[in-house]
DNA sequence: AGAATAGGTGACCAGATGGTCACATGTAAA
DNA sequence: TTTACATGTGACCATCTGGTCACCTATTCT
């Protein structure tokens, strides 16, 4: 499997993404304290924190008998880059912050 | 199903990414135009299509019996912005350059 | 050492997904 | 008004995916 097929299948999952915006809004979680977030048993977590890490989402560290978890973000810019070229990427941006105001997201 | 969870199975297929990139390159094709780059039947490709247009990443628009159809970055957009904020996105865009041009591609 | 804590593996099963086919509709050309 | 072209639908099947469980290893605490 390619790496960007890896990257994509990850975020398919409404789980994964929002470990993701766990780890978006503090890194360095560990495995249980992740789990505690979530609706399913350890192994369920396990599986996907798996996923993330091996599409290089997810990068991990190791501290005795705990394993901590960060979010990486450039996978995430390269999805950006591929179908947002510099030239549109100004009108584009627009109107997206259009959006978010719109739906009071500030 | 949610609008984010459509965008990201949307683009968790190779095939559906693949016609993102036709349309990228040039806009406004037909489904035939589109097929015949696909190794698989009419049918298989029509299908993902279908889900593109659902997540909202393609607009289509009708023209006699053709139906022709458009790259929408917006979706996109809003994937990035979720786990990049305003404050590091500097320091990824940077980084993701320097991932392109030691991989030669300008 | 023994108990508790944190993380890991392989098998298993229900449900979702990708692709094909038979068949069908609407539009344009001859 | 036939004939060809462009797109559409529902059923079907092999394979992939999400989640759980029984069982296991490594580290820390008392």
């Amino acid at each position: 499997m390619s790496d960007d097929d890896r990257v994509f299948k990850a975020l398919a999952d409404p789980t994964r993404r929002f470990l993701l915006d766990l780890l978006f809004a503090r890194d360095g979680r560990t495995l249980s304290e992740l789990e505690s977030e979530l609706e399913m048993t350890r192994y369920g977590a396990m599986k996907h924190l798996k996923v993330l890490e091996e599409a290089g989402l997810v990068i991990t560290r190791r501290s005795g008998r705990e394993k901590h978890h960060f979010l990486n973000p450039v996978p995430i810019r390269l999805i950006h880059d591929r179908w947002i070229d510099k030239y549109t990427e100004r009108q584009v941006s627009a109107l997206t912050e259009l959006k978010h105001k719109l739906e009071g997201n500030t």
